[in-house]
RNA sequence: GUCCCCAUCGUCUAGUGGUCAGGACUCAGGAUUUUCGAUCCUGCAACAGGGGUUCGACUCCCCUUGGGGACGCCA
């Protein structure tokens, strides 16, 4: 048994969106499992569409998810890029005029346009008609595009690992341009020649091509190169059924860490759509390697759902170690104005510990974290409803007690609790204005403990301003 | 219009001829509680429709309907 090899082969016209990302991640699950290699390689033949921003944008998505890629050995770099070996493409195309199996098409792309309309106009099949396919004579002094000269009769059957035999009858497919005009050559013609060159053994691709295969497998043909192994994985919609796109919220993977998103729930959620291992619904990197399998992928599309997402997330971060969420934590923390430098790790770890449960993604978490690390500390609207003159005794008489409090969980406890037999009230009714004049907010961890990580210096500081907020 | 794919709770899915059609998210109710959350129970909720095949269809076949994709000198 050879060896498996699988690429994902992005084109750079934007970020590294979230079908994409899940494509990378079948292919990159598929390669680890069997223990074969995972290339990338960007499909940038089109350079009016194809920017250096969006490599770096897919480049930095991949690192982000933590799918690592095998250098090609054929190739310079550890990307591969299509626009680096147009020399190849050329010459396979030439290979295939001298051979008879193209031709030459002197029909410019406004007359192509002009046919393809009349034809959709007329509810005809816009397809092309071949005019320049058997011309003869003096070849024209004009541009030409290549075209393949396709088979018209028989049948080409895709054996597909998700989707079964799919059955396309050759006369339904036209002659596809392999160069255009200006000498470029066409993506139909470049994945073949690099599948073919990079020595892939298993092409694992959204649906959206399922309808190019057959076309390409008549390259193959053609050159006679061995056919890969096809999958076509269903594609991600929006709720409304209709193909993911922008006004479904985030498509881009970064905009998911930037709203505070794990990459493991992202990875996991991902994987989710479409595949299933009984009745599990959490899976390390590891368990996925082990047991993911691309033939066990489903045939139907799925719906993105943002809300299983944020459960995903929610546990990651639940049951993450202070060590696991520091690193996504601390860029958020940034933003926040608290930088890296000036963190007490000491007391970071705690905070996480009694944040981690009640934080639905890294954002609100840094948002709680703040407090703790910041000397001056921004009050929410909602605390005015805690600190008023009303509870202003309240206030006064916490203040005495925590000044003569050892700032550790039970004694703090034993205080506060004192306090509500004196006055007679609910410990609600201390606990709320405390939380809102030490940490800003009405919602934080348990009393007690936002008291012990805070300290008492920082804590009497903060009681102390406000007493004097309300009594002038 | 032509070709291709798809069809189980609202959503993600399990199911491969005989199941009370299972799990998860969401939602609702309850328990717990120091705010928010978390957690634990409980509950609501599905085989698109019609024909076959069969002793028996969610499961196999056909049709209809619905959804998606492709039909580019885009990838």
């Amino acid at each position: 048994m050879s060896e498996i090899r699988v690429r994902f082969a992005p084109s750079p016209t934007g970020f590294l969106h979230i079908g994409g990302a899940r494509t990378a991640l079948f292919n990159w699950l598929y390669a680890r499992h069997r223990g074969g290699k995972f290339f990338l390689r960007i499909e940038d033949t089109d350079p009016s569409r194809s920017t250096d921003e969006a490599i770096e944008a897919i480049l930095d998505g991949m690192h982000w998810l933590g799918l690592d890629w095998d250098q090609w050995e054929g190739g310079s770099d550890d990307v591969v890029r299509q626009t680096e070996r147009f020399d190849l493409y050329k010459s396979k195309a030439a290979e295939l005029l001298e051979r008879g199996k193209a031709y030459r098409c002197y029909c410019t792309a406004a007359q192509l346009a002009e046919r393809r309309q009349a034809a959709l106009k007329e509810k005809r099949v816009p397809r092309y008609d071949g005019r320049c396919r058997e011309r003869s004579g003096p070849a024209p002094d004009l541009p030409f595009a290549i075209r393949f000269k396709a088979r018209t009769e028989g049948k080409i059957v895709v054996n597909d690992l998700v989707k079964g035999d799919v059955v396309f009858d050759r006369s339904t497919m036209d002659d596809l341009i392999i160069t255009r005009s200006d000498g470029s050559p066409t993506y139909n013609l470049c994945v073949v020649v690099d599948d073919a060159d990079m020595a892939i053994t298993h092409v694992i691709r959204g649906d959206d091509h399922l309808n190019n295969t057959p076309r390409q497998i008549q390259l193959y043909e053609a050159f006679d190169y061995p056919v890969p192994k096809f999958a076509h994985v269903p594609m991600i919609l929006g709720a409304d059924k209709a193909r993911l796109s922008k006004r479904h919220g985030a498509t881009a993977v970064q905009q998911y860490r930037e709203e505070g998103y794990l990459p493991e729930a992202m990875v996991n959620y991902l994987v989710r759509l479409g595949w299933s291992h009984r009745d599990q619904e959490l899976f390390t990197l590891n368990e996925l390697i082990e047991k993911f399998a691309v033939e066990e992928v489903g045939t139907s599309a799925a719906i993105f759902n943002p809300e299983k997402l944020n459960w995903i997330n929610a546990r990651y971060i639940k049951t993450g170690t202070p060590d696991f969420l520091i690193p996504p934590l601390l860029p958020h923390l940034a933003k926040l104005g608290i930088k890296k430098e000036s963190i007490d790790f000491e007391k970071l770890n705690p905070v996480i510990l009694a944040l981690r449960e009640r934080s639905r993604n890294i954002v609100e978490m840094a948002e709680s974290t703040a407090c703790y690390f910041l000397d001056e500390i921004p009050y929410d609207e909602k605390t005015k409803k805690f600190l008023n003159a009303e509870n202003l005794p309240i206030l006064k008489a916490v203040r005495d007690v925590l000044a003569e409090t050892p700032f550790e969980h039970d004694p703090l406890k034993e205080a506060l609790q004192g306090i509500c037999e004196k006055m007679g009230k609910k410990l609600a009714k201390i606990a709320q204005p405390v939380r809102a004049a030490v940490t800003g907010k009405t919602v934080s961890p348990g009393i007690f403990d936002v008291l012990e990580i805070l300290g008492k210096e920082k804590a009497l500081k903060r009681i102390d301003a406000q007493i004097a907020l309300l009594k002038s």
